[in-house]
DNA sequence: CGACTTGACCGTACCAGATTCGGAAGGCAG
DNA sequence: CTGCCTTCCGAATCTGGTACGGTCAAGTCG
C-alpha cells in the first residue's frame, strides 16, 4: 500500500512542504516528475490530507495548554455533542474515550482565567456532569505522526 | 503584534497552504505582492513555524490512539527523560503536567498489542513507576490552533 | 513464443505563479 | 514643513510546477 519511497517522501514533506520536487526526487533517487507523480497519488489516495502551516500557539495568544476529561450521565457520542465542542475555538481536539470519563478534549487558552471560563462553558454542554483538568506546565515536544514502518 | 489581516492570512494558510498568493491577497483585499510580504514576515517572526503536510494516521498504520499518564518517583523534567521519550516514534506528544501524574504522552500504534508493547517500554524509562492509559474509541476532530482573537 | 496491457519512470517544454524591485501614499516625530 | 518608516501596488524576471510523449520492465493471455 505504501512503499519505502512513499514513506521517505511523506516524511520529507512533513518536515518542509515548500521544497521543490527536484529536491524531493533527489532524496529518493527519482526525477522531479516521478516524485511529483507519487506525491499526487498520495494526495489522491488521502494519505496526505492537505498542505498546511504550523503556527506557534504562543504567537497567537494561546499560552495555556490543558487536557480536560469530561464525565457524563448520558451517551456523548452523537453529533450534537461534537457540534457543541467544535463551536468552541479554544478546543483543539475532542475524543470519545474508554474508562471512567467519556470525552477527552485538548484546549488552548490565553490565560488561566480563560481556562476557567472555558470549563464553565464545558459544564454547560448537555450531559456533562464533571470535569477533570490536567494543566500542562511544559511541553517536551509535539510532532507529526511518524511514518516509520515498525 | 498580529493584526486582523495577518489572522485571516494564517487561517487561510492553515486550511490550504498551496493556494497562490493572488488568491490569498484577494481574501484580504491586498495585492499578491503585499500578501506575500506579510506571509514572509510571519515566517520570519516565527508565527508560522513551517509548512507541512497533514497525514492520515490510519493510512500509515497508526490506527490506535491513546493518552498515557506516567507516574514517577523522581523529577522527570530533564533532557534525559525528553530524549528517552523522543526516541520512541509512536509518541506524538509529551508534556510535563500538574497533578498526580508527572508526564502525559499521546501515542499512536498500529494495534492494541503494539500499545501494550509500548507501555512496557514506557515502564522501562528511568523514574517511571506507574502508567494510566486512556484509549480513544473515536475522535470527534483534531484541528489546528485557532487564530481567532477572543 | 509473441502480442498486448499496465505501471512506473525519464526528459523536455511551456507557462503559472513566486519573488524581487522601484516607486507612491500614508502616518508620525522632530 | 521635512525626513523617516511602513505598507502598499504594479511590473519584470525567473524559478519551479505541470503536462506530454516516449522508453522500459513485468505481467497476462492466446
Amino acid at each position: 500500500m505504501l512503499d519505502d519511497i512513499d514513506r521517505v517522501l511523506v516524511s520529507r514533506l512533513q518536515q518542509d512542504a515548500t521544497q521543490p520536487y527536484a529536491a524531493l526526487g533527489a532524496a529518493v533517487d527519482l526525477s522531479a516528475g516521478s516524485a511529483h507523480e507519487r506525491v499526487r497519488k498520495l494526495r489522491e489516495r488521502g494519505v496526505i490530507r492537505r498542505t498546511t502551516v504550523d503556527v506557534d500557539p504562543a504567537a497567537v495568544g494561546r499560552d495555556v495548554l490543558a487536557y480536560v476529561l469530561l464525565g457524563s450521565d448520558a451517551w456523548m457520542g452523537d453529533a450534537a455533542t461534537r457540534d457543541a465542542l467544535a463551536a468552541i475555538p479554544e478546543i483543539q481536539e475532542a475524543h470519545i474515550i474508554a474508562g471512567t470519563a467519556s470525552v477527552l478534549v485538548k484546549v488552548r487558552t490565553a490565560t488561566t482565567e480563560d481556562l476557567q471560563a472555558l470549563l464553565r462553558r464545558l459544564f454547560a454542554i448537555d450531559g456533562v456532569t464533571s470535569t477533570q483538568t490536567i494543566v500542562v506546565l511544559e511541553s517536551f515536544f509535539e510532532r507529526p505522526v511518524s511514518v516509520d514502518p515498525d
